[in-house]
RNA sequence: GGUCACGUGGCCGAGGGGCUAGGCACAGCUCUGCAAAAGCUGCUACAGCGGUUCGAGUCCGCUCGUGACCUCCA
């Protein structure tokens, strides 16, 4: 019997903007990084669509075979704030308001984002690191970028010299920027008077009276950088080189770009080797974003209590929603799409209750199942096509359901196959989970529906009609449907 | 203003020079006590205008429209 064929991977890398074939730098290892959440409010599901694009690449790579070392960190510090909170850190302004001590923040936060990820399926990175206990190879990192030349000390603050970086090295590369029309486009931000030139970016900053998360350092009080976190946590656990580095595509510039001037300023190597970015989703064509205001909780979605909700809808429907796009392609929410992709997820995990109890003829494997594993590898391979892989999913239903139609025959081999395809892609890949799991069901619902059934089958024997659809209607009624077919009545949730 | 994307059928959304995407919706048929489910069939589109080509939804140019980044943001 025939094997699919797992290998090779492709991924559209941002550096040359092309598919490229990817090689790990010390195979079977693959070292992984993706930017984190920053935990001062709620993970909104723009978060979510990026964390599960990123999930389904850890899940895909460890699937064709690869050991991943994947770190996800957790942005604990709190960045700067626009002119209107000039100085005044994103955590530290929440605590005040709340009344709570930052790490109190920063724990509620963190909390709240394990449970999201729980909710959706998002696997745990292998090394969750945070900012705060970072602290000492920051400054590390900012000294040796000091030591190197590439960075100056202002008042207590440290800022990366640009200009002077970009004389030697390809400052821009990732992003498609140029130094000169960057120039001519930048805005005010905070310390503009301290720096040599408006592209400069504080690597550590001066903790202003009444900040409340800072640390002494070499240049006295203070905190770290924007883009510092990811450069030293990523290069810690993976190497001074990595695989592969995620994030949003609205991290790209300045962040990323920032992380690679950092490593290379530092000591002197390109972090990495794949830069991939995943794409926003929007909401009426605009970017849902926390500045936008646009965004809505989980809690929210599961509920249907928000403006932009019909109703409420799973977390595995809104997972399956978005892998049903690519991931570099925008991705528009509708109460339309959702309930699209739900009865498309619904259909399909029917087939998968189905296949289970699908009885085989003898004979050889079919051409066509082989054929649809083949598919679904290939298209995973071609950059993550989780689209395309599940529209040739749908291709399996199909055959599925016509051969418990008796409209075509399978043998035993062919459903077995089948089974691994689908626990495979659907379970293991797309990260996709039987609703009643995710529900905890007992098995005394079980037991109770088995006696209804047999009585209402009992009634339609003596053709008691009247009873047999009060039944399926009551049913119907608590969110419990019925369907008759010659081999017997089936029930599910709804 | 600069840079970069995108515009696909009733809706969502792939593809990316010749080959059925898929899902949802809708209509008809089959099955069925009725329903539901399922199967089959139908609806077959690529913003507009030019160009390249034997052939363009796919490449090039222009126009229009939308968005992202340039500032914390997945």
């Amino acid at each position: 019997m025939s094997t699919p064929k797992k290998l090779p991977f492709h991924l559209t890398n941002t550096l040359s903007r092309k598919k490229e074939e990817f090689t790990p730098l010390n195979p079977p290892h693959v070292g992984l990084y993706v930017c984190g959440p920053t935990v001062y409010s709620d993970v909104h599901l723009g978060n979510v669509r990026s964390f599960t694009t990123f999930d389904v690449l850890y899940r895909w790579l460890s699937h064709i075979g690869y050991t991943v070392r994947y770190v996800r960190n957790i942005t604990d510090v709190g960045h700067l704030v626009d002119d209107v909170d000039a100085g005044e850190d994103k955590i530290a302004k929440r605590a005040r308001l709340e009344q709570l001590e930052p790490m109190e923040i920063v724990q509620k936060y963190t909390n709240g984002f394990h449970d999201v990820m729980r909710l959706f399926n998002v696997r745990n990175p292998s090394i969750e690191p945070t900012a705060t206990a970072h602290l000492i190879e920051q400054i590390g990192m900012v000294q040796r970028i000091i030591d190197n030349g590439y960075a100056y000390v202002v008042n207590g603050s440290v800022y990366f010299d640009v200009p002077k970086f970009a004389a030697k090295h390809n400052y821009g590369e990732l992003s498609g920027r140029r130094i000169d029309e960057l120039l001519t486009n930048t805005r005010d931000t905070e310390g503009m008077d301290e720096k040599r030139s408006p592209l400069d970016f504080a690597i550590w900053k001066k903790a202003e009276a009444g900040h409340l998360m800072h640390w002494p350092s070499p240049w006295g009080e203070g905190f770290p950088g924007w883009h510092l976190e990811c450069s030293v946590m990523s290069t810690k656990y993976l190497g001074m080189t990595f695989d592969i580095h995620g994030g949003g595509m609205d991290l790209k510039f300045p962040h990323h770009e920032c992380e690679i001037a950092q490593s290379v300023a530092a000591d002197g190597q390109a972090p990495v080797r794949y830069w991939m970015h995943g794409n926003m989703l929007t909401v009426n064509g605009r970017k849902m974003a926390k500045s936008e205001g646009n965004g809505f909780t989980p809690e929210e979605l599961v509920t249907g209590n928000h403006k932009l909700l019909e109703r409420g809808y799973s977390a595995m429907t809104v997972r399956f929603f978005m892998l049903q796009s690519h991931y570099a392609s925008t991705l528009d929410f509708s109460n339309a799409a959702l309930q699209a992709a739900e009865k498309g997820l619904e259909k399909m995990m029917a087939a998968v209750v189905t296949l289970a109890a699908l009885k085989g003829g003898d004979g050889p494997a079919s051409a066509e199942v082989a054929a649809l594993e083949q598919a679904c590898y290939d298209a995973m391979n071609d950059d993550l096509n989780t689209p395309i892989m599940i529209a040739h999913l749908f291709d399996g239903v199909r055959m599925i359901n016509s051969a418990n139609d008796g409209k075509l025959a399978l043998s035993r081999e062919d459903i077995a196959r089948l089974n691994g395809l689908f626990n495979a892609m659907l379970f293991d890949v797309l990260g996709m989970r039987k609703e009643e799991e995710a529900r905890g069901d007992d098995g005394a619902l079980e037991g109770v529906m088995r006696l209804i059934i047999e009585m209402r089958s009992e009634a339609k024997a003596t053709r008691n009609f009247a009873l047999s659809d009060r039944i399926r209607d009551q049913l119907a009624a608590v969110g419990i449907s019925i369907k008759d077919s010659k081999e017997g009545s089936t029930w599910d949730r709804k």
